[in-house]
DNA sequence: AGGGGCCGTGCCACAATGTGGAACGTTGTG
DNA sequence: CACAACGTTCCACATTGTGGCACGGCCCCT
């Protein structure tokens, strides 16, 4: 409820993430604020290392390097990320559909943080940053399969959203569907959140238990084959694992 | 020189990342800042998502995952990440040594970005965030030595820091050094910033020939083999030739 | 049980700080 | 050549953030 000046900079500078390399003009068209202030907080977010003016059109601005020394626990030193890579790109040889690397943030949601394509034309996209609700995705529920009682009971009862016409809304559905993730290893999801969207998905877990990240598989619903399912989520689950016992002995 | 509450938000934000999940107390006493301004500080940048409360112990604070929607172009949707990973992989089996990815800031410094470990017990760490100077690191000089020449200059005319007595601060030894590396494609670098750490660096260009990234292998000075300097000079140069053009066609 | 840290939170008078309208300089376009 | 669009700078005003203080809760130590 304060601190209007600060909120306020750290929207432009998500802005700024959205639209770089991006001018102060269009900036005060998007928020609607004086263009004095917009320049001011720009020069401001520069001079502490956040933005920097584009080389080429020094009118344009774009986000600076600093941002990458500041990042959520899970990932400093890249342990996580580290552990991942080489078993996220066997995964994709093994299957060749796009992987991705998710870390859940608080209760609230899943952010895609790394990515291996596929070679498919028709792929899916999630673009790094990207977020997904926890109780609608496979990445999602693989890891609220493996928090505490508490946390899952506090996530239903703020609401199981609708998104498509399979979305899990019902809490005895969805409590169910976690105990099967929890006895198979992987979670399933097929057009629960993004229409046409299919994927596997198994939790990186942490000395104690505590799930970390996900790896996930991910497809159009036009290449998922339930024949495969049983084969694919053990592969899904192995390579999940193998990234928990490298993190741990890095 | 202005926004006084932004440029300290700022700060404290820095320095969550830097000694994450840390308390109100802790950060008081590294700012010497009143409490009741570093709480506000807190709240407002959790209200904002940037920061959240630690899950085990809610006292303690730390980086959320908005964050990570926030990257410098040249990484986003990740097509440097996702071109230079296996590449990089690769990299590192041949030559089994630590291998980083850096991108530059501004004219500033190079970032650490991403890293793929080799398996001798004795290696060099450098954390993804970290930063080192243009002039003094092969990742550095490789990424220089492709600037157009007035930023070259720009940087030799704010002076040459020295970080070892092998640290090239002769502006005319820095010029002949650059153009050694564009005939021969890779940069060297002998303990020239960090005692007994050598590396060999290649750059990633963009569709014009700027330099966005740079390809390294680092390693202890012990296991440099000056007789395997063009060998391995070819290699990483391979390497970062092939992620850039991974990530045009991408 | 009791006490001492240390945490998060709330309050409030003060003035430093950020605000935004208006004017300036520059670029490029008809 | 003049006009338009844009980035940049300035400054008086009052909104905004400040920080000292105090309260209540929690945990650890004695």
């Amino acid at each position: 409820m304060e601190m209007k000046s600060v909120t306020r900079s750290l929207r432009i500078l998500e802005a700024v993430a959205q639209h770089q390399p991006v001018t102060v003009g269009e900036l005060t068209k998007l928020f609607g604020l004086p263009k004095s202030t917009v320049q001011r907080t720009l020069v401001t977010l520069a001079e502490a290392g956040w933005l920097r003016a584009n080389r080429r059109d020094t009118t344009r601005w774009e986000i600076g390097a600093r941002v990458l020394a500041v990042r959520p626990a899970a990932l400093q030193g890249s342990s996580l990320f580290a552990a991942a890579r080489e078993p996220m790109v066997r995964l994709r040889d093994e299957v060749n559909e796009t992987i991705h690397l998710s870390v859940p943030d608080a209760l609230q949601c899943m952010v895609v943080v790394d990515r291996v394509d596929c070679d498919h034309a028709v792929r899916t996209f999630h673009a790094i940053g990207d977020t997904s609700p926890l109780h609608a995705t496979a990445a999602g529920r693989s890891v609220l399969a493996h928090l505490p009682k508490r946390d899952i009971e506090e996530l239903i009862a703020r609401g199981l959203e609708r998104y498509s016409d399979t979305t899990p809304t019902d809490p005895d559905e969805l409590r169910a569907e976690l105990g099967r993730i929890r006895t198979d290893g992987y979670a399933v999801n097929l057009n629960q959140y993004r229409p046409g969207v299919c994927a596997i998905a198994a939790p990186v877990l942490d000395e104690d238990g505590t799930p970390l990240a996900t790896v996930a598989v991910s497809m159009p619903d036009s290449r998922f084959d339930v024949n495969r399912l049983p084969d694919w989520g053990r592969i899904v689950a192995d390579t999940a694992a193998e990234v928990t016992g490298r993190r741990l002995n890095a």
